[in-house]
DNA sequence: TTCCTGTATTTTGGATCCAAAATCCAAATA
DNA sequence: TATTTGGATTTTGGATCCAAAATACAGGAA
């Protein structure tokens, strides 16, 4: 069971400015002021200060000292430097999970899948994309290498605010479902670079869609 | 210019707490008492804690609520991650690097290569570690993917404490001067996958000689 | 007008103070 | 003796307060 604990002020704080972010609730360039922020959280700057600093480290948000914060932003360049850190990233834990895939872990990204159609079912994009994730997890999970799924996970959080422009479109929500049904056909057949490959495209065409809204 | 302004209380004691922990001065699993730290460093615990939580999103110390800081220990497992994590971005990296070499790149890591040379004359463990570091992040840098640099000095960080381990050894010095010479030759000749081959086999020998140390 | 310049205001960075949780320790009980 | 329990102590988490840096702005000179 996980620690069912009065959550800290900070942990509070660090959920709330991450969903703030990644919804655009605070947009990108945006200096973060203290006070304000504090205020609207009921909290003091100095919890404040402290998820900003683990933001930071996330690259969720920037510092410049006596300026401080801001709302990272972004550019193009930058999107595709983290998608390719992540082609890196996941490819090999895809690869690694394949070799030590559990039922248990198959029937996690199994539940998965099974949510995100129920939510694309129900146009729920915000509920599709949480539930995407997990798939995605579910599976990186089983390479049995914490820190690799530590850094991917903190490269997602950081393109989170783009991903929601992909899943607004209908087709891509298709494309989605299609693409999970065919890893998870692979994965049961343990087809490690078949599904890498599959992966590696599911990406590309995430990066392409966003570049073509934004560009 | 790098900004000469005097350095803000936090830099100053994330620089120092690096040290500490990298050189083993604050011993891995050991507790963090931040009033007893604060002192030491004749700081308040604010500044403190924040540089606490910038190296706990680096990995070099955990956190648990009510419990406080202590320094993060890497078992073999984690070593062998990191290690297996760095082989796959810094081989990105360095493909990169060869593909868009210039002449003030190689001339930054000749320059490093030169100090490591100084130091191991002299037997200056920390300073070739140092200038080691230089060396490898020079030609990193020339990759153009400053996330990815970014991303592979944390890692680079989170395992100094064991790097010294390496560098202890007369023979390993020896070692890293001939293939850092090697490295050099091949990056003037633009050999991509021979310079990728090359420090895979330079990290893969440290991580035999911390674990043989360790293990 | 435009460009300084010096001052008031705002905002951050840091120190101190207070509350709450965890640890420690001794006495009491089984 | 081993274990539990109740408080004293320590230590963290958070709020408030103060200092220092940056920004905004008004007035004056070219």
């Amino acid at each position: 069971m996980t620690s069912r604990r009065p959550p800290t002020a900070q942990q509070f704080v660090l959920e709330e400015l991450r969903r703030a972010i990644t919804t655009g609730r605070l947009r990108p360039g945006e200096p973060i002021r203290q006070e304000v922020l504090a205020d609207e959280l009921d909290v003091s700057r100095v919890p404040l200060r402290e998820a900003l600093k683990t933001l930071q480290g996330e690259g969720l948000v920037g510092h410049r000292a006596h300026r401080g914060y801001y709302v990272e932003q972004l550019s193009l360049d930058d999107l595709r430097e983290v998608y390719l850190i992540r082609d890196l990233l996941e490819a090999e834990a895809v690869r690694r999970a394949v070799g030590r895939l559990t039922d248990a872990g198959l029937a996690a990204a199994e539940a998965a899948q099974a949510e995100v159609e129920r939510a694309a079912e129900a146009a729920d994009v915000l509920a599709m994309a949480e539930a995407n994730r997990r798939f995605h997890m579910a599976i990186f999970e089983c390479a049995g290498l914490p820190r690799l799924v530590r850094l991917i996970r903190t490269l997602w959080d950081s393109t989170d605010a783009y991903r929601s422009v992909y899943y607004a479109e209908e087709a891509n929500r298709r494309r989605v479902i299609e693409e999970h049904r065919a890893t998870l056909d692979l994965l049961r057949r343990r087809d490690a670079e078949g599904a890498v490959a599959l992966l590696a495209g599911h990406r590309a065409a995430a990066v392409e869609a966003i570049e073509s809204v934004l560009g």
